[in-house]
DNA sequence: CTGCAATGGAACAGTTGTGTTCCACTACGA
DNA sequence: TCGTAGTGGAACACAACTGTTCCATTGCAG
């Protein structure tokens, strides 16, 4: 099943585009909205996603497909937890709009499922390894990480001048701060790999 | 002028009141709901703000006023740059359901004008006396600063088992990690009163 | 060319929020 | 007791969005 035609994919994809786009920085926008934005008859748009609810299921759908893959790419396997958090930082924040859409309703339940407790293991192992410090609890992290990539996008966003790799910079630069143990207590054998690229 | 009877006054702070927190967590909620949390009748609310918009102004100005209050608390001229910061945070911490609705119209230019330039100048002095690291632009700061402290208030609203207090040492210590700088590097005259407390 | 898949536009009814008007009710001071 | 300030409720017209139906169109495959 699910064969579609190619042209079928095409439309419905440029919708769902369109869709994370507008709903990123307007929750409510209308449905006419979107449809002009991916080009769309609203009629087209309808026959696509009968509800606006459908929709919206198909951009969570989506996005989680979007998310999982963005942690596949991350290698969370790699290293200490603190430096897997750190790429996944990288690869999350080249989800650009979503970012958005995923932090405006954090308590949405729908992403997290799956990824929540992935990205738990892996704080948990930074905890063990002594690359992220024991006394933030990894629920607390999560929401570090994740308003901090919203504030980053947005930043981005706002300053057009600004290039995406240096605002993503500042954003691994002050995350790692954030959660890096400050002073060198005593546990970790702390080796080569210094957290600050250049 | 402006000597409405206290009768007037209450059942208009009353509104506000209700608004901030419904539109706190829902900025597109009706007018409806509303006058219903300030236990109102709607023509009661358009009594006193003709339109949605006049609203929605009054709301401004009534933040823009705790703001000020805040910053005036929070005493910005005495210590580092960074202390005087993070004494910043735990008065805007208090603002509780502004600091959402704040953060989610961050682009809205209303609170801005004054307190902008006021933190700027903070960071400025923070930068200058050490206790802010260099590297971290002052808007890239500000932006840290309000997106943290949003996810502070929305982690404790989700975890009513937490205590604020708790949480307000979380975004502290967090956000003092980001800020302050790494490595002791070697440019700073660093004075006396060092960055961590505790 | 014919036929079908995909689309866009127009029109419609239904819902929801808005802003307004009008009237009734309550409390309180003169 | 009366008058007034403050209020709430009902009703209305208006606007915007939604979901649906119907029909005309484009474009491509056979």
């Amino acid at each position: 099943m699910a064969v579609t035609s190619g042209t079928k994919n095409r439309t419905r994809q440029a919708i769902l585009d369109a869709a994370i786009d507008l709903l990123a920085e307007n929750p409510g926008c209308s449905l006419g909205d979107i449809a002009a934005a991916a080009q769309v008859g609203r009629t087209t748009l309808h026959r696509y996603f009968a509800e606006r609810a459908d929709l919206l299921a198909a951009v969570a759908i989506e996005g989680g497909q979007r998310l999982v893959r963005a942690a596949r790419l991350a290698e969370l396997d790699r290293g200490t937890g603190g430096e897997a958090l750190m790429r996944l930082c990288r690869e999350y924040f080249d989800l650009g709009p979503l970012l958005s859409l995923i932090f405006s309703e954090q308590g949405g339940e729908c992403w997290e499922s799956q990824d929540e407790r992935l990205l738990g293991d892996v704080i948990e192992r930074g905890h063990r390894d002594g690359s992220i410090d024991g006394g933030l609890p990894s629920e607390w992290i999560l929401s570090v990480l994740w308003s901090q990539m919203y504030a980053a996008w947005s930043y981005l966003g706002e300053r057009p001048d600004s290039s995406r790799h240096d605002v993503l910079d500042l954003l691994i630069r002050t995350l790692s701060n954030s959660l890096t143990p400050r002073q060198p207590a005593a546990a970790q054998p702390v080796r080569n790999k210094g957290g600050q690229s250049q």
